[in-house]
DNA sequence: ACACAGTACCTTGCGTTGCAAGGTACCTGT
DNA sequence: ACAGGTACCTTGCAACGCAAGGTACTGTGT
């Protein structure tokens, strides 16, 4: 998987995932990785910023298996960014296709 | 446009409109500006890290309408190049879509 | 009791990339 | 002469992904 395609998608990622149940770091990096490499290193920072933007809130929660999770949870402006999101990444895919694939997009 | 969708996608789309017709900068420019938004800046630095890795030739052509032109031509390796890119391309579509268009992409 | 693997969190520093801002120089029309 | 379009380029900044490293908890095997 090419590493720059990635950029700045993971953002529309991790937000499609926490719109449909609420994650822990972790918990992220494992479900993202059954689709694409990725690395905690990388996402940890993004919850970071996510949670700076006030797109999520985060709550603490006790676990069996290890030490307590951090889950994340979408905030209202958090679902409404999702969509505006998902959105320009339809409109984004739309644009690139008619540069790259002009016979298949017509 | 978000912008960080677009980082390392710009590499694709000024291989694929060189393996359409030979291009010099500032052309290139404006034809991706049909579809998305991008500067000069942009190009030109991308345009030599190209040429660095041997994925395009260069030659300089006259022009009635301004200083000469310096165009753009894909190498063998830039045609192979291209290709792996839009195979990853597509694979990397499927999979972002398959995470945040669950319904759609089933 | 101790080592180890798995779970779960986090940070630092680096390399890459996109861009705003700025510069140079040529040609045409007024 | 000079303004505007064409065409090239560079510098410095900010954002992002990641490798590498660290901490700490739990359960399992010996």
């Amino acid at each position: 998987m090419n590493i720059q395609f990635k950029k700045g998608i993971l953002e529309l990622c991790v937000l499609s995932i926490l719109s449909r149940k609420n994650c822990y770091g972790y918990e992220l990096v494992n479900e993202i990785l059954e689709f694409m490499e990725i690395s905690e290193g990388t996402i940890y920072p993004l919850l970071r910023r996510l949670k700076m933007d006030n797109l999520v809130t985060t709550y603490l929660q006790e676990s069996n298996e290890g030490p307590p999770r951090k889950y994340y949870q979408l905030t209202e402006l958090g679902k409404e960014t999702h969509s505006e999101l998902i959105l320009e990444w339809k409109l984004f895919q739309a644009s690139i296709n008619k540069i790259c694939l002009p016979e298949e997009s017509k």
